[in-house]
Formats: C-alpha cells, sequence, structure tokens
DNA sequence: TAATAATCCTACTAATCCCATAGGATTATA
DNA sequence: TATAATCCTATGGGATTAGTAGGATTATTA
C-alpha cells in the first residue's frame, strides 16, 4: 500500500500541475488546500526537489515550481522517489535490486518469475501514464 | 514489498505441495529445509490454517498438510491472507475496501482511476497463477 | 500408562518505519 | 529592516515487523 507521503506527494504534484506555469507556490499554499500538515508536506516537496522533480524559489513571493512539463513526467518515476521499488520483491527490481540471501537460482526461482509478471503488468501502466494524465480535468 | 512473512508463507506452501499427499509436514522440518526460524513459521502455519488453507495433526507423527490441491489454490488468495491488500490504495481493494477520508468522489478521482488500473494488471496475473504453477518443477 | 513428539495459544521484545512536529538558519522581496 | 518564504537537522510517539518464550493440549507408541 501506498504511504501517506506517497499520497501527499501526488496530490501536491497535481496541485502545481494546475497551477500557473512557473509561478511558484508555497507550501502554505499547498497544505491548506489539500489539508496536508504543513510540516509534513515541507519534507515531502524538500525531497521532490532533490530529486530533480521540482524547483524552488525562496524568501517571498517564493515557493516550489515543476522543472519539466507533466506530460514528461511517468507516474512510474514519482512513486519510485516517494515510495521505493514498484516490485513486491528485491530481487525483480529494477532500481533497487539486491540478491535474496536464501536463493541460489534466481532464473529457476518460480517466485522470482511469478513477480517479474506482476511487476511488468505494473510498469506497463505506471510507465505509460503521465503527472499530465492524472492532473488535468 | 512483500513481507518475511508472506515469502515464507509461500515458501512453506510450496514445500507442502511437493510434498507426498496427505502425509502430514512437521514445521521442524519445514523450517530446517527452507532455513526459517520455526517460531516464526510456527506463527504463519497456525494463520494458514485458520483461514483454510492448510489442516494440522497433532501428536507424534503430525504436522500440517494442504486442505486443497495446489491447483485450486490461487496466489491472489494467498498474498491477501498473509500480506493483506493487494491493491496500491484502500480505495481500490475488493477485499479491503477503505473509503480515503480526503476524497468525495471517488469515480472523478484520477489516482482512484489510475490505482484502479494497476490492481488490475496485477491481479490478472495472481489470480491467474495457482500453487501448482509456483510449486513444481 | 508413561514418555514423547507434535501442534496450539498467548504474551512479550527489539528494531524499524511512518507520520508528524520543532525550531532555528538562510535567502529574497518590498 | 521587516517579512515571507524555503532549508535543514533533530526528535518523538505510535504502528508494524520479525522473532522469542513458555507452557497447554493432543496423539502416538513403547
Amino acid at each position: 500500500m501506498l504511504s501517506k507521503k506517497t499520497k501527499y506527494g501526488i496530490k501536491a504534484l497535481i496541485y502545481l500541475a494546475n497551477s500557473p506555469e512557473n509561478e511558484p507556490v508555497s507550501i502554505l499554499d499547498i497544505s491548506t488546500s489539500e489539508d496536508i500538515s504543513r510540516k509534513f508536506l515541507e519534507s515531502i516537496l524538500l525531497l521532490l526537489r532533490k530529486t530533480g522533480f521540482l524547483s524552488a524559489k525562496k524568501g517571498k513571493g517564493g515557493g516550489y515550481y515543476l522543472r519539466k512539463n507533466p506530460q514528461e513526467i511517468p507516474m512510474a518515476a514519482i512513486i519510485r522517489i516517494l515510495e521505493g521499488p514498484i516490485a513486491l520483491l528485491p530481487c525483480v527490481s529494477l532500481n533497487f535490486y539486491e540478491k535474496c540471501a536464501d536463493c541460489s537460482n534466481e532464473k529457476e526461482c518460480k517466485i522470482h518469475n511469478l513477480m517479474i509478471e506482476v511487476r511488468d503488468s505494473a510498469l506497463k501502466v505506471l510507465e505509460n501514464r503521465t503527472l499530465a494524465d492524472i492532473a488535468y480535468k
């Protein structure tokens, strides 16, 4: 299940996608509009900035704005940053791969192969939907 | 990501599927063969028994055995019991549904609709693969 | 019938993660 | 210079995860 962090992050990104381009939006604005704890949202936006999704402008009139067009941001990329792996097991994760300690032969492992199928079917959706697809009404 | 509980549970079920039918297998047997903490496995098998996947026989020569044929057990059912919802949000879960507090119109919610797609694509795999598919070599 | 081998059941613990908050430092604007 | 914003680090409570402990119960068999 997605954490609140992820859900809040997505809602904030939708909010920014629906704001006038290149006009910074303050944390307070987003947190009151979307009813999200201000300080918690702050840490989320900080993360989204450090990972290249957002830029920030400090000082009066400052705030956050999208660095790229919403059409260029796949939902899979957002979820990976906020939530972590999309795969159900580390051994089938494309971006957070880890070998299973208890598995000597990955290619023969039936659980492994099943989880690859699940991952691919989920990715097929999440890689092909962008922020623009879910942001605009 | 799947918890160890889920992974251990699946491995135990595979082990039982590959054991001679109707011959009980002891916790100790499974835990040593699969290198799983005996006491932790005990609680997992207890859960699988209470939810109808396994039957148990007490006393000497006793142990656990599958209640149904592996072909009749979809992986989705196993994961739901051990892990919980397959969906990424409670508001799109078929078996663990919960309304989102922050969402007034589910049908119009774009996040909701995206997550339905993800859920359905994962279920398409997990409902159609049975324990038999992953147990036999 | 007594020893033994197994599950059953409840409670407990340590570690980690999630959600949120606090408070000051820094920076830009008017 | 006052103000409004982000930046950054630290902290705390609660929930979840993974595992442990120990005795109660039940069935077999010698």
